[in-house]
DNA sequence: TATTTACCGGTAAACGTTTAACAATAAAAT
DNA sequence: ATTTTATTGTTAAACGTTTACCGGTAAATA
């Protein structure tokens, strides 16, 4: 591995030379930037990021850290790649985590990540009251949070209105007629999860339908769980028309389920789901969706992690992002009899 | 940011101490290390992974890179996360990269990993000409290639029988009854897209089907390629019966033009996939495909990586897994009549 | 000619560890 | 009482950069 002095040597110059041509400093000739530049590819030279973040960390150290709650999950990734296309269009290097929805495992990674010396962080906290997170307020690292917030607890943040996502899911469910709506929630620590149900419940609420504990599981947002609750939702004496599911692989899961009881959607029993997926036209039915923005959340996570690096002591920002409901197959009219808005 | 220093003077023991605790070196007090500990919690010690690393780099920085073509692949999420469980466990930090199938994009992570000093890289090399990756091996870093190899350089690798896998998907079509069999193809550049091409002549030979290159299709391993290049197919004037798709994505983009041209399948075209995923079964129909075990070549790959970094001279190994091909309803028998095995 | 300007060299400290060599102390064994 | 052993301290170099400061040379300007 070449080293600075090589390359100095290589080019017959010092090695402070050397750093300032690469670090694009002033007052370098042209015909030495261009000898200095020869040498380096010919020596196939790397400077060592880690030398480099040692000696300057106050300088950047062009890296960042992400903390991803699951990676099998289609939302993650498209936010994900909203973040590394804004990052690596401003020459950031990106560490992504996988913590599946382990805190312990979090944990690990946020101590990891601020060893390595990131610059910042974007994360999903596992819940509001996530205190490894809340350290890095204290610790003066940089962090935003995308999907979920912190409680008492200033940080930037970008997410959807969870609430408002939900209640027009289930408002449409019941503006088709459907009266016995279920909804699966994900982990109930993460915070989306509960907001998600508020909104079912408003939207029972405005209608008029009482809310039956029984048409509510809790599980771990997995693919798994959302099997798992969807069979108990469909061997009740009285089950559901209807289910709402908190994520995009519960979506999955609850569609694997009803498939393999022979059931018929939506004659049957209809699915909205949180969450769109590029390939939900193409499900069995294609699938009524609550869209959330996941290219545009990652993409401005990102930007304003940028803007709090450069600048540390600005005032803390939320966005929230509008969803959109897509109607699809999964969810159309139960029968003409109900097919009329109730009276509010 | 407590550094060693504080950490000592805060237990009262010198700097030496400190790291042997931190290290397991013998010869310490039960005593003093648990003081040392006491120390380091209270003020939040996280000793520095860059320090580290830069002091010993003959020593393990425990932080590995890997190179993934594209995250959008739900084969790669499961590689990733084979890749993970195996490093996670042995005290190693990943670094993820998504090169997104883009060679310039490849080169630029593969020179910030090196940079990094990471002590290995697993890479699915974007041809096997891949010049960066080649050169990793005269740099002596240790690295092992998932999903395919390169050419004239020895390197571990872990990877499935594509020709195998796809010569059985083909022939399992073809002793269905169907005789116009399209293929479409992900990147040229891609050894696997050739293999799988392969296969597929190699099944139409020995059916004595003869080879129609108008059926064959050749795009950039995308969904939107994969809508593209099945609606051309649609639109020939006769048709295939059924199609081997070359990757995951190319499989969504296929399902998604067949829906949208109104075409049944199994019963107008037939279709079926390389590579499974996790919710193939609630596609619409349930999809056909060729397992690969993901997890699995993650995790071998990983094992492999980990072995060469603690005995970087020893010989190479090639691990080739077994394909499985998963048959459900996309792939129905065409017509009755057909419903023969041909005569070899 | 005198002075400014632009460019570059040399040197050294610093970042936070690891590691080796050696010394020092106290407790345990002989 | 002497030797051994276990534990800890001290010191310093090293990893590959950045950065600042000062010194020097040559060309351009006054």
């Amino acid at each position: 591995m070449a080293g600075l002095r090589d390359v100095a040597s290589k080019a017959g110059v010092s090695i402070a030379t050397v750093s300032r041509v690469i670090n694009g400093a002033p007052n370098i000739s042209n015909e030495t930037r261009v000898r200095v530049q020869k040498a380096m590819k010919s020596l196939n030279y790397r400077p060592s990021r880690i030398a480099k973040r040692l000696r300057s960390k106050s300088v950047s150290g062009n890296l960042v850290g992400v903390l991803v709650p699951d990676i099998s999950n289609p939302f993650y990734i498209d936010v994900l790649t909203g973040i590394e296309d804004y990052l690596l269009s401003h020459q950031y290097l990106l560490i992504m985590c996988n913590f599946s929805q382990n805190s312990d495992k979090e944990e690990m990674y946020v101590d990891a990540l601020v060893s390595e010396s990131v610059d910042g962080l974007i994360v999903a906290p596992a819940n509001e009251n996530d205190e490894k997170i809340m350290a890095l307020e204290k610790d003066g690292i940089p962090f935003v949070c995308i999907d979920r917030g912190l409680s008492n607890v200033k940080a930037d943040l970008v997410l959807v209105d969870n609430v408002k996502g939900a209640y027009e899911a289930v408002s449409f469910l019941l503006k088709q007629g459907y009266r016995r709506i279920a909804y699966i929630s994900g982990l109930i620590e993460i915070p989306t999860s509960r907001q998600r149900e508020s909104g079912y419940k408003l939207a029972l609420e405005e209608f008029g339908v009482p809310f039956n504990e029984e048409l509510v599981k809790y599980g771990d947002s997995g693919m798994l769980s959302g099997i798992r609750l969807t069979r108990e939702l469909l061997a009740q004496d009285h089950r559901p028309d209807a289910i709402f599911t908190g994520n995009n692989l519960i979506t999955l899961g609850a569609l694997e389920a009803i498939t393999e009881s022979g059931l018929r959607i939506p004659q049957d029993i209809a699915i909205i789901g949180f969450d769109d997926m590029p390939f939900s036209g193409t499900l069995n039915p294609p699938l009524t969706a609550v869209r959330q923005p996941a290219y545009e959340i990652g993409r401005r996570a990102a930007e304003l992690l940028y803007q709090r690096i450069l600048e540390p002591d600005r005032p803390n920002v939320k966005i929230v992002l509008e969803t959109e409901l897509i109607i699809r197959k999964s969810t159309n009219v139960k029968e003409e009899k109900y097919n009329t808005v109730p009276k509010l």
